[in-house]
DNA sequence: TTCGTTTCGTGAAACGTTTCATGAAATTTC
DNA sequence: GAAATTTCATGAAACGTTTCACGAAACGAA
């Protein structure tokens, strides 16, 4: 008699193979209880025909995928990079699989996304969009990083405002005197605008005189250049430190500084935001306030399955940590470490 | 009459809606033939019901799930991370979903990520692994990266060889005379091996002195540190030029040379491999030969949809390009480039 | 007008699971 | 030892699609 060879082996397979039902082989897959002598024909069974479940058809039947989407603006920011990786880390070891959808900061691309992966059924998004009114089906488990979208809908966020205040105070110790903040960035009411307060704050508790410059999100960049223009004489900028909303920025800034002949760190000492670091177990971009991505992730990977909804907390702070990236005057532990 | 509002709107439901058979909604919904005046209706009636496919059911019928798997050891190694992202945008561009995998370059791992993509039913894996003998299911299109497993298998790569050459040449134009190749990764027999060849032919080509230092999987990072000490003579490296395997490792070894006092470049000029940059459109991490991550991307995408299986080929190589990062005496184009 | 042909909407069957009412077998109870 | 109770394997129904044999309607030919 010819055996099929063409398909791959179904429940109903593994039924007749171990003489059972197909009740009892749904049981044993899914480690319900079953009759001792039963679950053992029933994997010897699976073992020899190599059975593995159809996740679609588990999917349609129970809705339930074992998957989730993640909506990430792209991987090349090391901070998101760091994130993606440890979200697909925190979820594997709960056995989901991760859809990752980059966004590119676009908004109409963040919706289609949203609307893709609500026909794929996922049991679960987690977010960092930019889009202030994205429709999410309400029965999907919805968790964002850094976005505060209403009470049902869960932010997991760093302490900005600690993070914002510490980057003042560091400055203060490292000896700056007036020192500026400098973000670019969506007018939403985000999680990160919190840096800035935090810094305001603690410029205020250390006397350290201070100035903003913020650009919103259309503006072009070139409003930073002008404003480190307008602040130098001589030869020199006004301020001997800066706080940038982000490690990128700080990237960014520093490339200006350099093209006007500014040292780093020592004529203006920098602090960046996010913690982004070259290959990941390398030095820091900058110095910077470190955010926690593991912990970021695991906390939106617990939330977004969390069963019952209703003990879903509506914000969660994670504490953040400074670190020296050849960008301040603090000397690192060691001073080259090698790996 | 009490309209049901807990489940989502399936076909049945828009059939009614519409006053079709289902099997009319089915041909609508997927662009099939159908009467101009029952497109129309269908159409009003999903518009109404805001009726979204479910693509678990569509997946267990027609084993079309519209996802593929991708796997990569990590997201924050910017070469990868650039790839991830390529690799959702081709994907995306043709309506496909990203399953992304972080395998940690453990082989183990990857051929879990492969058993657990093979219940899902993805259309196809596109995979850079690590694992010489992973066991990929037959039926399901597998497209490699860099590694070469067989005439069935198509691996897309870049023109490692040409890589190798154009390193060399390039380390002769900037003045080199005595230069080290350094390599560390696996024995397999994979693409990025001809890097070394294709340095050593253009060294003799261009009759540079060149050493080579290749350590194995296993062996400890201490080993390029002892090389380099052992060619460290009073305070002057034997080499004015170094070509590493990768970006990553060149970071690794200029952390070593910075902690001898050796300065990079003009003690001796870096070459790398990968184009990693910072931010995504920042600087290159250093004087690199560049892979094209969009290219490869796109043709593997290409590739692992292609319904032909036959007229797969074997190998496909991209062309390279060098860029300066900061690491060799070239001088950028513009000193600064800002943004 | 009539028969043959083409066009195209119809709805039942099937995909591979989960779930649950059913009843046989095992166990407990008096 | 018989009746009552519990245990647990069974297999049919259902999940929401795609596919395809079927036949009604429309059309063209003689």
């Amino acid at each position: 008699m010819m055996k099929k060879m063409s398909t791959a082996p179904t429940m109903k397979d593994v039924a007749r193979e171990a003489g059972v039902a197909l009740g009892t082989v749904s049981k044993v897959v899914n480690g319900l209880p079953v009759g001792e002598n039963y679950r053992i024909r029933v994997e010897a069974a699976i073992e020899k025909l190599d059975y593995q479940v159809n996740s679609y058809a588990q999917g349609l039947k129970s809705s339930r995928t074992y998957s989730i989407a993640v909506l990430l603006p792209n991987t090349f920011n090391p901070f998101f990079a760091d994130l993606a990786y440890q979200l697909n880390l925190a979820l594997q070891k709960r056995r989901y699989k991760m859809l990752l959808c980059c966004t590119a900061f676009n908004p109409t691309e963040e919706q289609e996304y949203i609307n893709m992966v609500r026909q794929n059924k996922v049991d679960g998004i987690i977010g960092l969009t930019y889009n202030p009114d994205l429709v999410v089906e309400p029965d999907t488990p919805y968790v964002t990083i850094d976005r505060y979208m209403g009470p049902g809908i869960p932010c997991v966020a760093s302490d900005n405002y600690a993070g914002g205040q510490m980057a003042a105070e560091k400055l203060a110790d490292l000896g700056c005197r007036k020192v500026a903040f400098l973000r670019i960035g969506s007018s939403l009411t985000n999680e990160p605008n919190k840096r800035r307060s935090g810094f305001e704050n603690g410029c205020l508790a250390r006397q350290l005189d201070y100035e903003m410059k913020i650009l919103d999100d259309g503006d072009p960049f070139d409003g930073f250049v002008d404003f480190l223009k307008e602040h130098f004489h001589n030869g020199k900028l006004d301020f001997d430190g800066l706080f940038c909303v982000t490690d990128n920025l700080a990237f960014q800034i520093m490339k200006v500084l350099e093209s006007m002949g500014v040292k780093v760190p020592e004529d203006v000492q920098i602090i960046g935001f996010d913690g982004a670091r070259m290959f990941g177990d390398g030095r820091y971009v900058c110095s910077t306030i470190v955010q926690p991505a593991d912990a970021i992730a695991e906390m939106c990977v617990e939330l977004v399955l969390m069963n019952n909804a209703a003990l879903r907390p509506p914000l969660v702070c994670l504490p953040v940590s400074y670190a020296y990236g050849g960008t301040t005057l603090d000397a690192p532990q060691a001073p080259f470490p090698v790996r």
